[in-house]
DNA sequence: CCGCATCCCCAAAGATACTG
DNA sequence: CAGTATCTTTGGGGATGCGG
């Protein structure tokens, strides 16, 4: 990994660590857990699998990541975060809220990759949300909030359950439009969630 | 710049933005104000003029940083974060806090560019540090605290004042170490604010 | 299958020279 | 001073191969 800043600055040094094209969306993916080589590089599309080895490499000679194979009769490699890495989480959070203001609705063209709305609820409003028991279903993505917690697939006893479309979704937390989702349930625990909902921001389009 | 994650996901579209290599060392140093194109190029040592010029186009295509031309008699160009920019405080924050704690102290290789000293106490712990006025002065390099603002060179009316060379401040904030440097005035202040500093973590190094 | 290593090709980064 | 032009070098994307 020969990409040095040669600056003595923490700034500069985070992103020796992590700076590296694809470096955060492989950390991204471990955040929720232990994955396999081939579960991270059919969640990271277009990663190619030399990068991605190069990638777990480096971020293990960096004790970001920990490379550990499964008891048997698993008998599997999997990779996951050191205390290290999971301290990159605020960080991220922050990053992401960033992002997302100026996230406009899915394109064709972006891949909705398995559990990418559980991934938008964890990086943009699980931190913010107040407690209760909110079910997402978008096409075949489930994704429920528990508490601020996101949990992947439905819950029980949810106490609101919205359902629609990704553009629905999207124009829910960012223009407060409930028009395109379906909402079943206590509507003003989602207005609470709403309100908490980082706001956009209009940002200039290059030419 | 055709650097496309191609995910919906609001940390890979911030990536998309700003993920790009310099491109967050150079907003680091627009934080700190409004800049000419060859201040930039100073104090990013190895960037490449080319690459500087297209970072500062991509950025300024994508609303985060803007170009302005000085007022007569100055009649210069500067560059200057829009408030989009400046909302990456936060994230750059703990992401700096992040890497400072396996930052270890500068080598010789490491250029101690000119801010470097208010640019790590900018981000390891102006955000958390106690009232009071601090003084640090490291070889040429002055920088000073004053309730939690970084104000590059001397203040007024100090309590606490600390003076020694890159090593000892280093070994100050990680290691508590008292020994490397000159303290003049109120010690119970420094006290505290080592208190809040973020602790070191031990992190294995590649062979 | 899973976990990579290799190879080829191209796009981006580094270095430096040069110009309005 | 503020970049562009040019050239070289490096790293990434994509396909394929291959041992366990």
């Amino acid at each position: 990994m020969p990409k040095r800043y040669e600056q003595y600055c923490p700034m500069a040094h985070a992103l020796d660590l992590v700076g590296d094209r694809w470096a955060l969306l492989v950390i991204r993916e471990l955040m929720h857990g232990a994955k396999r080589y081939t579960d991270l590089v059919d969640r990271l599309p277009g990663i190619g699998t030399n990068i991605l080895a190069t990638r777990l490499r480096d971020l293990e000679g960096n004790g970001i990541v920990a490379r550990r194979v499964l008891p048997p009769p698993a008998a599997s490699k999997v990779y996951e975060l050191t205390d290290y890495g999971r301290g990159l989480r605020p960080a991220m959070r922050e990053l992401a809220l960033w992002g997302a203001r100026s996230l406009g609705p899915p394109s064709v063209q972006e891949e909705l990759f398995d559990g990418w709305l559980g991934n938008a609820m964890d990086t943009v409003i699980a931190s913010l949300a107040p407690p209760g028991r909110f079910e997402f279903r978008v096409g075949n993505e489930v994704a429920s909030l528990v508490d601020g917690e996101v949990v992947d697939g439905p819950i029980d006893d949810p106490q609101v359950v919205v359902e629609g479309d990704a553009q629905g979704i999207y124009s829910l937390f960012v223009d407060r439009c409930l028009d395109l989702v379906t909402v079943t349930g206590d509507h003003d625990l989602l207005a609470q969630l709403l309100d908490v909902a980082p706001p956009r921001i209009e940002q200039p389009v290059q030419a």
